[in-house]
DNA sequence: CCCATACTACGGAAGAACCCGTAGCCACGC
DNA sequence: GCGTGGCTACGGGTTCTTCCGTAGTATGGG
């Protein structure tokens, strides 16, 4: 299906748009951890425009940048791809890797849990 | 820390070398998706080797290429990349989803719940 | 000894990604 | 009406990625 692969600048602007719903070049920009141009991150938005993974409406004098993409979309697709590439297709060996983050909280382990009880529940549909 | 990032085809041809543990550039180029030219084969696996991420060994006339950077590190690092990038930090929302996954069979959820049951048991130590 | 075959090394073309400077536009304040 | 500040468009340089052709080297068969 959609292969959706961002390189790791975009993917930066991506993520903040994310978080944000939409933003401006200049709040892209702010949010961004590297500092670049302000021009580098319009050229970023502009390519990420061009491949339809963002659009623009004005806003004043400015553009808003919004996602055309899930980022639930966007991190299926991600999954997917180091699921068969790095783990062979297994979704357990990922798995392992993800819980073997310490600093996950037994909270979130305890939500994950609740979330695969109610997947194994519903599964024979 | 390491950051592991790899372009499409150079993560396809690592996923080549994870399989199989080693592999020359000719079982590379044959158990790739797409079939390249040789040298296409040759040049990726001279890059990956110039970026450290392989290194090799003469084996008759041909080199053996063998990873020096495990799956499991690369998929750390994968992992924590979306996590922080397209699911804002959150561990639970990846792994939703992982397990929205229809194809998954019961049985790997279930050694999911396996591994999370032991992973929150062994929490308090 | 010589040739075919199976490799690697080298180099480079073409496109993608990354980064930014400069130019131009436009609205607002004075 | 004029300048200034904020914004976009455009273009270009550099590096990274992908792809492969050609040349060179070595090995084994005849």
């Amino acid at each position: 299906m959609s292969d959706l692969h961002f390189p790791p600048r975009e993917l930066a602007v991506m993520s903040v748009l994310w978080r944000l719903g939409s933003a401006t070049v200049a709040e892209v920009r702010e949010y961004l951890d590297e500092d670049l141009a302000y021009t580098s991150v319009l050229s970023a938005l502009q390519i990420l425009e061009d491949k339809g993974y963002v659009r623009h409406e004005a806003e004043g004098r400015a553009y808003r940048y919004i996602p055309t993409v899930a980022a639930d979309k966007a991190g299926r697709s991600a999954i997917t791809r180091i699921k068969d590439a790095i783990f062979q297709g297994s979704a357990e060996r990922l798995f392992a890797q993800l819980v073997a983050d310490r600093r996950l909280s037994r909270e979130e382990l305890q939500r994950m849990r609740e979330l695969l009880a109610e997947r194994l529940g519903d599964d024979d549909a």
